[in-house]
DNA sequence: GAACAGTTTAACCAGTTGGTTAATTTTAGG
DNA sequence: CCTAAAATTAACCAACTGGTTAAACTGTTC
């Protein structure tokens, strides 16, 4: 067997070559991401990746998986908790965007090979524990009831939250451009929308 | 010169070549777009396709072009009239919901592509006449210094506006799956966003 | 019907891509 | 040390890609 000696896990070359991999599948995408590129930014031979990952196909799943696996335990533990209404929406449009900002490639790398391999992602990438607002929406259909929140379609609420999290991320340069914004205003500007949004959606819901 | 004699302008091979084109690089990107497919798709030989369009980025370039040119006046041109706000707001989100009905690959076609060459959009592709929504933004300060409606970052609410119009689109098949609607149910979703959002929007702007 | 420009094609080419091979180096264990 | 397994490499390959070429076809004009 073969070990290098002075080396933790995260410096093995599969780690390095992983790293790598995600880098470059998460910016180009799978069609835009080339073998010899990986190989060349994990500092190793191209054949060592067939070594490790079989085929692009493969390391592509594992990249692909881990940032999935990733990105929904953390959402589905906030949506489930037994947090008050108002005060699950304000945690969960703080960590949402939070998260964002620190990996902005992340949703348009979703969504793009969603739309590219359908199937495949719900086939073989998604976790069996997506996520699910069913929790969310029987409590604002009690809100509701309770006569505290203004009546909306729960599902909807759902999908307006999400889309003013996640889209101003994936267009930033096209709101760059629409509002006029240099790099460090429009970093303010996301930041500021985290208070933004939840004043604008709790605003909504006033009865 | 030779013309074919029964043959309109949309027969022609230069726009069936254009017509396939738009299709493989809207669904496909400019990575994952391959020029045989595109000639296979025109039902001409692949030579034809240098013959009309030197290369791909030229070919690519005029499908990109002509997909911009054609949302963004459309666009402007609501965004820029002197309706009252709320009817304005109301216009937008009906008329934005119903262009992307119709063209649901362009949001992530445009967004994909800006984030692979930003630069080579704004310069060489975006029209000099992008919608800057400035007169929408002095409107709203108006209508919050009358204490018309609440107030609000009118930049944001331009963001969140357009954030729940396109990011459903976009983001459909994750929504589906979220959401746990079929094919059909989803379409009557989208549909009913346009009074959803419209009502979101104006309750959250209620003084 | 010959000459001619515009159109279309089959065959080809050079560069790139994902993937393989066989040989070399490194490491662990007796 | 010596050996065998594991890690790594250089060289290679077949398939595919965007792009070219030269020849053939089509219609128009005189």
């Amino acid at each position: 067997m073969a070990k290098k000696e002075n080396q933790n896990i995260a410096d093995s070359t599969e780690q390095k070559i992983f790293d790598a991999a995600h880098e470059v599948f998460v910016q180009k995408g799978m069609d835009g991401a080339k073998m010899q590129e990986i190989a060349d930014r994990a500092g190793i031979n191209k054949a060592l990746l067939h070594y490790y990952y079989r085929s692009k196909d493969k390391l592509y799943e594992a990249v692909a998986r881990a940032v999935i696996g990733r990105a929904a335990p953390m959402i589905s533990q906030l949506i489930e908790s037994d947090k008050p209404l108002e005060e699950k929406i304000r945690h969960f449009i703080e960590i949402y965007i939070s998260i964002i900002s620190k990996n902005p490639f992340i949703p348009l790398f979703i969504i793009s090979e969603i739309n590219k391999h359908p199937d495949h992602f719900f086939e073989k990438i998604l976790p069996a524990e997506l996520p699910k607002p069913q929790i969310f929406i029987r409590q604002v259909e009690e809100e509701i009831a309770a006569g505290r929140i203004r009546p909306v379609n729960p599902k909807h609420l759902v999908i307006n939250i999400v889309s003013m999290c996640v889209f101003p991320f994936i267009a930033k340069p096209m709101a760059r451009f629409a509002l006029g914004l240099n790099s460090a205003e429009l970093k303010i500007f996301l930041e500021e929308r985290k208070v933004q949004v939840t004043e604008f959606v709790l605003a909504s819901l006033r009865p």
